[in-house]
DNA sequence: GCGCACATTTGAACGACGTTCAATATAAAA
DNA sequence: TTTTATATTGAACGTCGTTCAAATGTGCGC
């Protein structure tokens, strides 16, 4: 048995319609948990009552608990990605289209607190992340390779993505901190300012 | 029974000198146990083991396990604050102070890498910290203030601290998505080398 | 309709975990 | 020594994820 891909558009033999329907009904019965009382009130029985099955069940749908916030962690990460994605084509200035992206992480991170929260949160018996989770999140970088690109049009690419790295854990970094409740909160729009500002900062000092 | 704070110079009466004992090598103990595999390994009976007493007995020398972790991220903090001390006073010039600073905290973050992480990693049953522990959060700031006052010495202090606030978390997240092994390793100079610029290219746009 | 092979679902049971508390051992006081 | 206070013990409890033999359901040739 290996690892399963998240979505695998060969057969969809009506075999397996009900299982899609499961698996369907235990992703949103376990983000409605998450969003209500965070990703460590993610319980086995809870989510099996919850889509009407049988405790052992839920290990017909997903391998064991790893897998399932695995997964989840790959539906949130789509939705964050179409958000970047909206982000960087408001504008076509590439500075403008970094703070839009910054902003659109933030934003995200802000009003799908929880389940971004999930994304760090979850503690996995086994370490090292499946390929199509690890593609996933290095796949979020590729909306700054656009705007990297016309920014520092002489630097090598490595030198590029390096920077566009760095970017993205600074704001990541900012976002994870001001949003951490247990510290003084700091209005939204101060942090986004912020945010628009060590951007900004940062691209007149790196432009070629 | 009051939350106790870290270090109560009150009283040492020869009573509770077998308990501070008890406590240190507890702590000790626990700090291997992080050290060797992590804060998800941390479990009471084998830290009752290390230490040589009953699995009950934990619990009169720390009133549970998040109690136990709260006190570690203390001690780890206590650690983390004397390198950032030591960070700031190896030059005067502000820009230079910050990024000593910045970079003394990647630097305690790589030599302590699981001390470190297990500052954010721990999951508390109770999700707000005790006072101690948050004051000793924001104390780590503290040494921001003298550079950012000669930095920015027209803005008023709010503003600082705010922009303080920010170059810490963006030098956070460099470091909590550098030091992610599940990611494609960037060599530790090089990131280095970008914190430096991050906090150059941030100081020379705020300097007013 | 019947019987048979196969797939799916069930829920009791297991081991690991943090935590509690009556019983016991140890120290202090009288 | 006897009595009282304190410290330590480890069996037991509730909760958790996970397993697996048994029960139930499903499709098919006859």
């Amino acid at each position: 048995m290996t690892d399963t891909p998240p979505a695998s558009a060969a057969k969809s033999s009506t075999i397996s319609r009900r299982r899609e329907a499961q698996f369907e009904a235990l992703m949103e019965a376990a983000e409605k948990r998450i969003v209500a009382e965070g990703v460590g009130a993610l319980k086995a029985r809870d989510l099996a009552g919850d889509i009407g099955i049988a405790l052992g069940g839920l290990y017909n749908i997903v391998a064991d608990m790893d897998d399932l916030m695995l997964r989840l962690a790959q539906r949130t990460m789509g939705r964050l990605d179409a958000a970047l994605e909206a982000g960087a084509t408001v504008t076509d200035e590439p500075v403008a289209q970094l703070q839009a992206i910054a902003l659109a992480y933030y934003d995200f991170a802000r009003q799908n607190l929880q389940l971004w929260r999930a994304l760090f949160e979850m503690r996995l018996k086994n370490p090292d992340l499946p390929e199509w989770n690890v593609a996933a999140q290095l796949g979020l970088f590729r909306h700054m390779n656009g705007p990297m690109a016309r920014l520092m049009p002489d630097k090598s690419e490595m030198e590029r993505t390096l920077v566009a790295r760095t970017l993205f854990a600074a704001v990541h970094g900012i976002a994870v901190i001001g949003l951490e409740e247990r510290l003084i909160a700091v209005p939204p729009q101060a942090l986004a300012a912020q945010i628009r500002w060590l951007v900004r900062a940062a691209c007149k000092d790196v432009a070629s």
